[in-house]
DNA sequence: CATAGTCCGTATAATTTTTAATCGTATAAT
DNA sequence: ATTATACGATTAAAAATTATACGGACTATG
């Protein structure tokens, strides 16, 4: 009996069940009553449920303060990090602002999102019009998405320029809608996105100049032990990594080691 | 009949769909199907409750392409931003490294946040050691945590610090886990957080230097159409604004105009 | 032009999940 | 002592979901 037994909607409830147990350390029939709506006799059942999947370290309940309490040696039974245990811990209350700083919220135009979505899909190339924040807009040019990426910012279209003769990032929003978004088929297969199929793997370590003592602090924040911090993503995305994880700032704690490079083993073989 | 009416398991269903149609344009019962592991006959069910809730704007079957495809003036059920559009255009292949550019992940102390939980919670003092990157770590002292907060980055707490006098966030991970965590029930009420009951109301415009076609892009780019875009958060949190929307970097394409501050209503009188 | 395949839809009964309604126990507060 | 609120458990009823079977519309293919 593990969670992948279960229905998607009871899956949901116990992990939200086991997030706070694992982040509050505490949990009620009641926290799941308020987030889901079911009925106490159900919230008891998803407890049951959870104690027999929980059999190494279950929680136990404590009459006092009528609640379950996680065991110390709590094992959670699905992986979560900060972001998980935030919405966790952060009671919200709707109407003032929110606990969370805000972040610069990208737009987009859902018509262009979908056409993108469905040249990807169907495998097409488009005709659009781009507005560079250098050069202005173009003329209109034929570019053939495969799919989308994020930055973190922002929500990107990887594509082939023909124009260029190679593959690139796109912002949607940057897209005019009104470009024809003309349809065509592609008359040869596109060549292989050699960018998008390596993979970049980034050692970073505590910004030279800090201390012993603030590097360990450094460590301890980003979790690695040893020399390097491990990163792992696509050699098409490391343009944006810096910025993303504020390396060029001059607060920045942390720095670029090394930089290495390999194929990814496609999906399909073939994968553009 | 809304959303609001369903049970939380076909409301979620329901958002997904929506949204299929919102950022795809299309939708299928497979759709359903695969993201929630349901049954046709339920996903074809679903569909019909869906298209009861659509009525202004319902998708229309489309026999050719054998798929829902969503009314050109599509009207969201719910809204959503580009963050959960990318959930739904991004199909994850597991294996290979994700299409989105990792972001720098803070740990946690399961047991200290558990801990600080629980002295928010009961209202509580709690003893702890801290490090802080500049000066290491104190000989311990007394916090009051009244609260978590979210940077963006990461998760810190907001607590009053019986050693300045003041409220402050800290971050859960600079707190020695071998802390006494002692806990002292507070002899007074604690001042009210005045920081964290303002509202900061920040206006930003283009950057200045920016020709009037930048300008216009970033106004598309960033949603809004007049000179300014406001921007709403806490005081507590203003100090990481300028990081968070890179406002001291180089390429910054907005700049601060000006700042208003306001009190918050309490949710609660006397709010700590 | 027949055939297979894939999408849609419907309808039924069977099954599972969830609820509503009660009752019992332990603890804390007044 | 009484009340309130946590928890637990059990029952029958209601609701959601599945399994299964069937038929229609369209496409692609030999």
């Amino acid at each position: 009996m593990t969670l992948d037994d279960l229905k998607h909607a009871q899956r949901e409830r116990l992990i939200f069940l086991d997030r706070c147990l694992t982040w509050r350390g505490m949990a009620n029939r009641r926290d799941l009553i308020e987030r889901f709506g079911i009925s106490t006799a159900q919230a008891a059942l998803d407890f049951r449920v959870y104690l027999g999947l929980a059999r190494s370290t279950p929680p136990i309940y404590d009459p006092v303060r009528k609640t379950y309490i996680a065991a110390s040696e709590h094992e959670p039974l699905a992986p979560s990090g900060l972001t998980e245990a935030f919405d966790i811990l952060a009671s919200d209350d709707e109407s003032t602002p929110s606990a969370a700083l805000p972040r610069p919220e990208r737009k987009a135009d859902r018509r262009t999102i979908a056409l993108l979505h469905q040249a990807i899909r169907s495998g097409k190339a488009v005709h659009v019009r781009y507005t560079s924040m250098s050069s202005g807009a173009d003329d209109g040019q034929w570019i053939a998405p495969t799919r989308f990426t994020s930055d973190g910012e922002s929500v990107h279209v990887r594509a082939h320029s023909f124009k260029h003769g190679e593959y690139r990032n796109y912002l949607p929003i940057r897209i005019d809608p009104d470009s024809s978004f003309e349809e065509k088929l592609l008359a040869e297969p596109l060549p292989v996105d050699v960018d998008w199929n390596t993979r970049a793997i980034i050692w970073l370590r505590p910004k030279s100049g800090l201390s012993d003592r603030q590097a360990s602090v450094v460590r301890r924040e980003f979790g690695f032990e040893g020399e390097f911090l491990r990163v792992e993503t696509r050699k098409a995305l490391e343009f944006f990594f810096n910025r993303r994880w504020g390396l060029d700032e001059k607060g920045a704690r942390l720095e670029r080691a090394k930089t290495e490079y390999e194929p990814i083993a496609p999906a399909w073989p073939n994968d553009h």
